[in-house]
DNA sequence: CCATCCCGCCAATAA
DNA sequence: TTATTGGCGGGATGG
């Protein structure tokens, strides 16, 4: 059922209304939604329909967001429009996986590509190069070895897809001493093996400004300058503090209970990129999606030990958008009820200090992270 | 200008 | 076949 996505009426009565706000729509602000909405203790799944209509998006956003969050290990597909939630905890072993990998496939140095054109540079070091090409796929069940590299098998699209260059993107700031690049050299560097053509690079490009945003929004990366060049790059933050060594303490998941619920349900600002329609006259999606059936929530089966009064709620309410309407009580699941209900009595803030809320929680978590460690940020890789 | 990157058409793929 | 996934790049936005 391609649902057309719900469209608020743009004629809000009153308020001034968001002209449009192209950051208000974007992949980083969507996926720190995303984050809010399903890190929290109870969620072991997520649907895609219902991340959709939750945070008041279309589909096509939910795929990009899930692909990316998948490479780093957040969410693991389960089935046909549904994701298994991870969470953060699983993210060190995955980078670590990706480090390996990354490391394995680079052996021999037999690459043609060191050869760096264009003005750019690279930082302090070296040109190491990498050329990588990976084919993970964790279930070994089928026996599909792949032979690796040969970018003569057909399945081309696999190979440039989203969450492939995610890894590959992660690889460079992993298995390399580079800690810091502009998406043109990473564009470059990343292609898969042949033609390297304006138009190729430009998606590319594209492409990796869309994994940034998301890597951002999670404090992964980080957006610069080279010291130099005043050209703009993205420094690596990885997991503050330490990666491993020893023990495997996924700082992340305890912050997390630390932490805990921080936020509610909140919709990225409905506000379609006015169409410019040839007559003039705008155009208004008549549709109000009536539909939308908030899914039945089987969301997990919290059977979650802790005390369900324990959980708080963020400082922010579900800035506007039309809050489904579930137009009778739904059944058991009433956590989501009174999370909107909640948030019903709390004032109206949008999406800057969610954004800002955010950048708070993860400050914490860094320092918390690391206390526990007691070390430096700085990481190297071993 | 030009660096960013949202939007959504429409083609691969999966049911 | 239809539904689900998701490349891909036009062109708007914001600096």
């Amino acid at each position: 059922m391609a649902l057309p996505s719900l469209y608020a009426a743009v004629m809000e009565s009153g308020s001034k209304d968001i002209p449009y706000c192209r950051k208000q729509k974007s992949l980083g602000l969507l996926c720190s939604n995303f984050l809010s909405l399903y890190n929290r203790e109870g969620v072991e799944t997520v649907g895609l329909d219902d991340a959709a209509s939750r945070l008041g998006v279309e589909r096509r956003r939910i795929y990009d967001i899930v692909n990316v969050l998948e490479s780093v290990g957040i969410l693991a597909r389960k089935a046909k429009n549904r994701y298994t939630w991870k969470g953060f905890g699983a993210i060190p072993k995955a980078l670590e996986d990706l480090k390996k990998e990354g490391l394995r496939e680079n052996g021999a140095i037999a690459d043609t590509s060191c050869s760096e054109k264009v003005s750019d540079d690279d930082e302090d070091d070296t040109c190491s190069d990498m050329n990588n090409l990976s084919q993970n796929d964790k279930s070994d069940s089928n026996s599909l070895v792949k032979s690796s590299g040969t970018s003569k098998s057909g399945d081309n699209r696999k190979e440039k897809s989203l969450g492939l260059l995610t890894q590959n993107f992660v690889k460079l700031f992993l298995c390399t001493d580079m800690d810091m690049v502009s998406l043109d050299d990473a564009a470059k560097l990343l292609l898969g093996d042949g033609k390297h053509t304006s138009m190729t690079t430009r998606t590319k490009v594209r492409r990796l400004y869309d994994i940034a945003n998301v890597l951002s929004s999670m404090k992964f990366i980080e957006k610069t300058h080279h010291p130099e060049t005043r050209k703009p790059a993205f420094r690596w933050l990885g997991l503050n503090g330490k990666p491993d060594n020893n023990g495997n303490v996924d700082s992340m998941a305890l912050i997390e209970s630390r932490k805990r619920v921080f936020g509610t349900d909140l919709t990225n600002t409905n506000t379609k990129r006015l169409k410019v329609a040839e007559d003039g006259s705008q155009v208004l999606k008549p549709h109000i999606s009536t539909r939308i059936k908030l899914e039945s929530s089987e969301n997990e089966v919290e059977t979650t030990r802790t005390s369900v009064k324990s959980y708080q709620f963020g400082p922010f309410a579900p800035a506007n958008v039309p809050k489904v309407g579930n137009s009778h009580d739904e059944k058991g699941k009433q956590v989501v009820d009174w999370e909107s209900l909640a948030a019903t009595y709390r004032p109206q803030y949008h999406n800057q200090a969610l954004k800002d809320l955010f950048s708070h929680y993860v400050e914490a978590w860094k320092s918390w992270c690391s206390e526990v460690a007691g070390k430096n940020p700085i990481q190297l890789m071993s």
